[in-house]
DNA sequence: AAGGTGACAGTTT
DNA sequence: TAAACTGCCACCT
């Protein structure tokens, strides 16, 4: 059972689009917790495994790198699934990130 | 109950 | 300009 906090992570990660990523930072913003972006990606990992699932694979640090591939079961599991949708990934890192990034603050509250 | 950890972010050197 | 440090919140042992 996971804490109303992780459970609204979900939720919001949830609702980013295919082909578009965002950042923990705008997640934990998005929450009312700006300084809580650690945490968002602590409940990323533990959003393995869940129903629904969590595309946890859009969610990137505020500068597009992957920073949590490695939490995958393959560390290339986050690139190809990136690329499946369309994102370009160079060395582990988002090419046009602002162009694929996707703010909850700004999609959904505006 | 207290201390340590982390898939981040912002500030300072 | 790049690298390093500190702050921060919520979770875990």
């Amino acid at each position: 059972m996971q804490s109303d906090f992780f459970r609204d992570v979900y939720e919001v990660v949830r609702l980013i689009p295919e082909g578009r990523v965002s950042s923990y930072g705008a997640i934990a913003r998005y929450l009312g917790s700006a300084k809580s972006a650690r945490t968002v990606g602590y409940a990323m990992n533990a959003s393995h495994g869940l129903l629904p699932p969590v595309p946890a694979h859009r969610v990137v640090n505020r500068i597009g790198l992957l920073s949590g591939k490695h939490h995958f079961g393959e560390p290339n599991q986050m690139q190809n699934l990136l690329e499946s949708e369309g994102i370009e990934i160079e060395i582990d890192q988002i090419k046009n990130f602002e162009k694929h990034f996707w703010d909850p603050n700004q999609e959904l509250n505006l």
